[in-house]
DNA sequence: ATGAAAGCGCTAACAA
DNA sequence: TTGTTAGCGCTTTCAT
């Protein structure tokens, strides 16, 4: 069996209490923290989370829920996530939902009986009734990336439609007025708020709306791939292009690639996301970037400060975030 | 306060025991079956998995391990075993440490506390005294990708040797003779393998072995791009590379990119991994690509076999997957 | 098949 | 400051 604060008791001669006491940074005689530490040190103990959980209520894990784990964006906002967190002591338990409501729904219910702490969540749908269980307990849960329409809580969100519209609005100076707009998933929130930005972007410059222009992709590479190819063939008057997440930009790449449409000589593009990727396309690649660590650090940090007390439950805080554009070679001056 | 077995225990006038029979799937008479039924769905009961733990001490949470998250290869991996394992029951908890053994070693003593019930290592390091508290409690790891040294465990590898060997022997049946390899850091065991299968390939061929030909990176994408450049300045006499990994496959095309260097014109070239990213290339790259997908689904089979004493501790075993070649655009016959 | 009771390792209230 | 005691919610003998 495994040591115990029972066997580092009865080591030092000290009572239960005493040694609970020093474990949880309370008050006790320098001889005996001395003595505790060399019992601890001899005896390998090591503190029992899962007891510890039992009698405080309180697992120090967090449960992280996101569409997918291999998708940059998200694995960058975890990368800086999971840090923090450990750093303070937190264990983080991750659930990949494929992008579907449905896992998700089980997620929460699996992290709900795992009772964890708090709930970190980049929602695939746009509703939020099965947080219920969590709210319910007066758990935090912080929203990455998108908003939930019925429940109110923490967010750290990304400015989209400015980030949107700035970038469309640089292809209109560059004379684009026939601009494609490959938008995300209806419903979306993230999806919503981008195309909001392209409509923007086009009242702003008197440019007239063409519903053609626009294809919804469901952010995935062969969605970005597909609606790239679409918008070509049913626009023969377009010379730009903005597609709006990472995969989609990848994938109208790898379309034009095949394609052999020369980007930018036929059509202007810009891209959103991974910088990395941006460069190692020829020409190389203009970008909207997200601060994803910035997001990953604010989430963690919000959802520690509720944890440890130090902002009321009641309190919600919704944080948004610049974007950056990072100019390529692939805006074309007509 | 929660429910509890007790609640449900008192609402249908059963003892505490056959309530906690019926959870854990024992002998109830059908009666006393639907009565419980019908309790847990009117009071909500969930069972608390931590006093579960407590009196079992089986958590039913496995650690991973990981160097980088945001690193496609190991996301595509842990996105498979997290799914596969959670389809089972056990949580998962995610520790990224940064390619950094100090990190990892905080890591094993962080989920060794957390009493996770078995592990998942895709080691930074090779050696593993660091994982001897799992070892000497009996708790099940598996070593994903790569090898240790020291210490005897279940491993599912990738046959790195064969695919380098045969990637390179492409090169050398399309006339090249003067082949730059990008190796990964030293001691690395995926590294060596590679390294090793390169200078296989020459010796098979026939061809001199040039050193200076071989420079290593440390599988990053500056490392990629440095490593990339450096070959190209010091072997004019080069036709011909191959860069080890995905993220310095990617560097490599970055700087490609930025020299003005023409693949395959000037330099024919394989990269390694990301099916995706090969295709987004212009021309298409020609790639060794590894089965993520089963590497995950192996190693988590493989841990849930000891973990439900299906297979033996003392029995280890070594799996071994074949990788893959897929032809792009980017090799020029001479 | 079911119930009573002990106890997993810890914290917290209270007393000393 | 330190020790005693009573559980946290569950599983698990051992009777019945």
């Amino acid at each position: 069996m495994a040591v115990t604060i029972k066997d580092i008791a009865k080591k030092t001669g000290l009572g239960l209490a005493t040694v609970s006491s020093y474990l949880n940074g309370g008050n006790v005689r320098e001889k005996n923290k001395a003595k505790i530490e060399a019992a601890i040190e001899e005896l390998h103990f090591e503190v029992n989370e899962m007891a510890r959980g039992l009698k405080t209520n309180r697992t120090k894990t967090i449960g992280i829920i996101i569409p997918e784990l291999n998708n940059i964006f998200c694995a960058e906002i975890i990368t800086e996530v999971e840090d923090i967190l450990r750093g303070r002591g937190y264990a983080t338990m991750l659930c990949d939902c494929r992008t579907d409501e449905r896992r998700e729904e089980e997620a929460v219910d699996f992290l709900n009986k795992r009772r964890v702490d708090g709930l970190l969540l980049m929602p695939s749908g746009n509703l939020g009734r099965h947080l219920y269980p969590f709210v319910k307990k007066n758990k935090p849960i912080v929203l990455i990336d998108r908003r939930l329409k019925d429940i109110q809580c923490d967010s750290v969100l990304v400015d989209n439609l400015g980030a949107v519209r700035d970038a469309v609005l640089r292809l209109v100076r560059a004379g684009h007025e026939n601009i494609g707009m490959i938008a995300g998933p209806e419903g979306v929130f993230t999806a919503e708020e981008r195309l909001e930005g392209y409509r923007e972007a086009l009242a702003d410059a008197g440019l007239r709306q063409q519903e053609e222009l626009i294809v919804r992709g469901d952010y995935t590479i062969a969605g970005g791939a597909a609606s790239f190819r679409a918008l070509l063939e049913q626009n023969p008057q377009m010379t730009a292009v903005l597609v709006s997440n990472y995969e989609m930009t990848m994938g109208a790449v790898i379309e034009a690639n095949e394609m052999a449409v020369a980007i930018p000589e036929q059509i202007s593009f810009i891209g959103f996301d991974n910088l990395e990727f941006a460069r190692a396309c020829v020409p190389k690649l203009s970008i909207v970037t997200q601060p994803t660590k910035e997001i990953g650090r604010r989430a963690a940090e919000l959802l520690l400060q509720k944890l440890e007390g130090e902002m009321p439950l009641e309190e919600t805080v919704d944080i948004k975030l610049e974007t950056d554009f990072v100019n390529g070679r692939t805006i074309k001056k007509r």
